[in-house]
DNA sequence: CTGTTACTTGCAAGCGCTTACATTCAGGCT
DNA sequence: AGCCTGAATGTAAGCGCTTGCAAGTAACAG
């Protein structure tokens, strides 16, 4: 690592035999000159191994090309997913991705949040309405375009799924079947709005049809087959076990029927399991994992793109959906006459 | 989104009485200043909600207080938790994490380390030993420090694993077991050292018992649950079905099983299967898979750390290398006799 | 009472690049 | 021939912050 006193502008514009505005027209505007005096920019640039420096030319232009996205964590598909479409889509329009996670803690949110106003970015993502008040008048306040993602909040501008409906779609397919008993394995929904709608939409499709999802039905557990594993275990031990469960995500859904598994219990002839996400493993899992559709790389696609627009400052919906459906794979079944 | 014109160092200055300087001073070096100074400071920085500009810090400083990486993909557990360890460590410190994945691809690899070269970055890490030689030169001449992450080279500092060795590690447990003849699932080698030094490792251990892991006995497919599962079908279609199969990485080893269980091959009954990596699945999928633990996280952690110590002009070790170790669970048995 | 020392704070020179505005020059027109 | 126009470059004023150095001040020893 040999650290050479890095070229500046004004070295090339010396080689070159031209102005510092020459050099800096030719690495930005080249339209703008003339073919032979491009040229020997171009091969002063070279000779001199010149390469800008973000920082004056984001100081000086004011803008960094670099878009910043918070989000709960990347050690989880649908986001890690998310992020590596909004990556490929904005590296080819020449910005680059700041990522934060936080680990579902909203004071180092808020921190993130900061941070990445304060480094400067010129477009900001975050992920949900669950934020502290602080980072909510941070994002609000921001002198930079802000998209809210995967929920959706009338105070910024959002692009998400509808999460109390994919509880509800899953919960009438089962319900369709015929199951009267539920159980739902759900990630922590104190920090995380996702999470509570989807209980809400079940709770609400159950409701319609005359039953109750009790508190006591729903167990909270971390993101993790270990957790899904283990909530299943809980639920199958009451007294009056449930006939289907539902994964507020498809990770805790596989670590129900892997548990299933494990122990001898039957899906679906002994119990139904169904989760939300649609990963890759739904699909591969024996039995199948019925589940709900989101199209996360769709959603990581078009929020770069959305940002991408609000830089250049043209309006974009306020609101923006991304459809979703229910996958009806194997693991769901009538329940059990007994 | 109201964008008011943003408050700078002046501002905050006059607001308080003091110069530009102690401002500055009071944000980054509060300990220099008396006490009431500080408060006058501060209440001024919070009356209007002021903001340092990154851009201008950095510029005047030399420092961007953040270190970027470059990942194959965000997309892939490994990376993703390694990563999450890495943005932890770093913010405890104060620094961000700037992310950039290129999907293998080389081209887009250099890109990827050209823009944050010139973007500023404090330090910047990559991972393997597979590179353009565009983005090697630019790797060396960097004018910040640089750090190779999961394998090892010389040219530049390295924090990895011997992918070798955990090939090798795994193949004997299986030759052990006295099994002969041998499959392998791996990922596409060609722009991937990682999974061409587990290749060579299981190979080597072959050899080392005269046996040959012949080209034709490992098959290169996409990273993928359907990679793997696909992978499974075509090496038990041979003639002489191998009685092992070596996954070059968890993943594709799951996939393998979960085939096997589609088709009703039993394992180990019928065939052992082994992955690399220790994903969370291995241990939670029947059987629990044979793999090769890699301290991923632990990666993470120390390159963050190792990245912070070199900014901060601490020497470190050139090559520091992670324990990784066997973990044999229930996948492999020995061979049936027939 | 004066010279030192140790703190605090202010001054002002940049950091490397962008960009509004000015300048120059070659044609094209009248 | 004189004027206007537009293209190609140059001039130079910052962008907002950090920091080496200077200046001012209070406490303290001699």
């Amino acid at each position: 690592m040999q650290r050479k006193a890095k070229a500046t502008l004004a070295d090339v514009a010396r080689l070159a035999g031209v102005s510092t505005a020459t050099v800096s027209r030719a690495l930005s505007r080249p339209d703008l000159l003339q073919q032979d005096t491009l040229e020997r920019v171009s091969s002063a640039v070279s000779r001199l191994n010149y390469m800008p420096g973000g920082a004056a030319r984001a100081l000086a232009s004011g803008r960094t090309l670099t878009i910043g996205v918070v989000v709960p964590t990347l050690d989880h598909a649908i986001f890690a997913r998310a992020i590596q479409a909004m990556q490929t889509e904005l590296a080819g329009n020449g910005y680059q991705l700041l990522v934060s996670a936080h680990d579902y803690s909203l004071a180092l949110e808020a921190a993130a949040v900061r941070a990445m106003l304060a480094r400067g970015v010129d477009a900001l993502m975050v992920v949900g309405t669950d934020h502290l008040d602080e980072t909510w008048s941070l994002l609000i306040q921001a002198p930079v375009p802000v998209l809210l993602s995967w929920s959706f909040d009338d105070r910024l501008p959002s692009i998400g799924f509808d999460n109390e409906r994919a509880g509800h779609m899953i919960a009438d397919h089962l319900l369709d079947l015929g199951h009267k008993r539920f159980g739902m394995i759900s990630g922590f929904t104190h920090t995380n709005d996702r999470a509570r709608m989807r209980v809400a939409g079940v709770r609400a499709a159950l409701a319609a049809r005359g039953l109750e999802l009790g508190a006591g039905d729903v167990v909270e557990t971390g993101f993790s087959l270990a957790g899904g594993r283990a909530a299943l275990t809980e639920l199958m031990a009451r007294a009056a076990p449930p006939t289907a469960i539902i994964g507020g995500n498809d990770l805790l859904a596989v670590g129900a029927i892997l548990e299933a598994h494990a122990t001898g219990l039957r899906v679906p002839q002994d119990v139904s399991i169904v989760g939300i996400d649609d990963l890759e493993i739904a699909s591969h899992i024996t039995p199948p994992l019925t589940t709900v559709h989101l199209p996360t790389t769709e959603l990581g696609r078009a929020a770069a793109a959305q940002l991408l627009a609000r830089v250049k400052g043209a309006e974009q919906a306020h609101r923006l959906e991304m459809p979703i459906g229910l996958v009806v794979r194997r693991s769901t079944a009538a329940p059990q006459k007994n």
